[in-house]
DNA sequence: TAAAAAATATGATTTTAATCATAAAAATAG
DNA sequence: CTATTTTTATGATTAAAATCATATTTTTTA
């Protein structure tokens, strides 16, 4: 597979980035100067938890996960990303390793910002900081909020609930009900924080109840109301 | 019991604070302009989750948890904090309802400073906002990293993990052993996503194998090292 | 396209921790 | 200081989900 449309300079990106909106044209043409478009395969990584932090990771297209590393190897998956999301920010700014491994669920084209633009662009434009901060509260909301969600629910709520986040981060196909994106059982397992054999247990008994239909890879969700109460309250 | 040393102005602080050491006496003095001095008795609640955030609150002394209310009311601790913390800035900047409720563990003083304030020594101090984004990306990085913890580790591991972080956040009394906070075992079940039940055991059994003592709400860790293995690898 | 590998599926068993129940001890209030 | 409430403690039972085992299907690759 090869790039098709390479990601074009940060002054002509379609995409709605995260936080570099309200750069100037100029600003973002700087921002560009050094950047490299990288094209990532399916599966491969872009970056490794524990790795130096050196660069701003902007995703023009594809799909990402998150993963952290836990007790004996096993993964959880703390985030996704997309179009328009950036990565590796967080190290950045406080100038730790990366805390999580990228990994690409699709085949992706990831431009990749140097350190020091990122830096420039952030002390010339005090708008940057609030983004920022904008950003990072959202994450931590999420992040507190899952928390609560993993210990509190059931294996069912929360293999509903990352269906749920699935749907919202990555849409659906044109039909309106088959999620636009292809995931394994394990990397499921892995969101919900259960074991890959509950997860396809989960599935196969939210098929029972009518609230999705698996075909192979792909999941659609035929009774989202359904899929969201049992997200919420689950029997 | 009554306030004894009532908190001086804010260029008279004594602690080490969080995010306003930066600050010249002068901005210290401005700061502190409107600012109100409340004391908390034990147990009462300083703010509430989804209550309308108005103030900043700076602790003076005091101990405090910070708690999200989940599935059927049960509650999870999500942080603590003491001296030189503030509480709220969160959703002052995201314009949010406060997203825990706040709890005095201890009679605790706690500085009340206005929005309006806040946000006008922020504006006027570039410093201020890349205080934020670190506290903000440590609170994310701990948050994530909790995550795991309690998806990962079975209760033993998060109970030991649990003494871990009050004695990180606390410290011990003078004989360099006895926790410094009075908490209760529904707490410290409520820190580590279990039952009270299952807490109380897992302190017996802490204490059966001499890794810890418990006298009424004192925790003594007699073997530190022996906790931290627990907290990572318990068997 | 065939073989190998990986992912999905399902059953049986075990383990962990929650729940239910009750008693004892400690803290608080009157 | 005593009564009441709350917290701590411990046992018995149940329930949820992990683990172990194995079969089937799908995907990959040689």
């Amino acid at each position: 597979m090869k790039p098709i449309d390479l990601p074009p300079h940060c002054d002509n990106c379609t995409n709605n980035n995260d936080i570099f909106c309200a750069l100037s044209q100029g600003e973002k043409r700087m921002l560009s100067i050094d950047k490299n478009e990288n094209f990532f395969k399916k599966g491969s990584i872009i970056f490794s938890e524990g790795e130096h932090a050196n660069n701003l990771y902007c995703v023009y297209k594809g799909k990402i996960k998150l993963t952290k590393l836990g007790k004996d190897g096993k993964e959880q998956i703390v985030r996704f990303a997309s179009s328009g999301n950036i990565l590796g920010y967080r190290s950045l700014l406080g100038n730790t390793p990366y805390q999580a491994k990228a990994i690409a669920l699709d085949d992706s084209y990831i431009c990749v910002l140097s350190k020091e633009r990122f830096f420039s662009i952030i002390e010339k434009n005090p708008m940057m900081s609030l983004k920022i901060i904008q950003l990072l509260t959202e994450d931590l909301k999420s992040a507190e909020q899952h928390l609560i969600d993993i210990t509190q629910k059931t294996v069912k709520e929360r293999v509903a609930e990352a269906l749920l986040i699935l749907k919202n981060t990555f849409g659906f196909l044109m039909d309106g009900e088959t999620l636009n994106v292809k995931i394994s059982r394990a990397d499921i397992a892995d969101m919900a924080g259960t074991t890959t054999e509950s997860t396809i247990r989960t599935l196969a008994l939210l098929h029972e109840e009518k609230i999705i239909q698996l075909n192979g890879k792909s999941i659609i969700i035929t009774n989202i109301n359904k899929l969201i109460n049992c997200a919420a309250i689950c029997d």
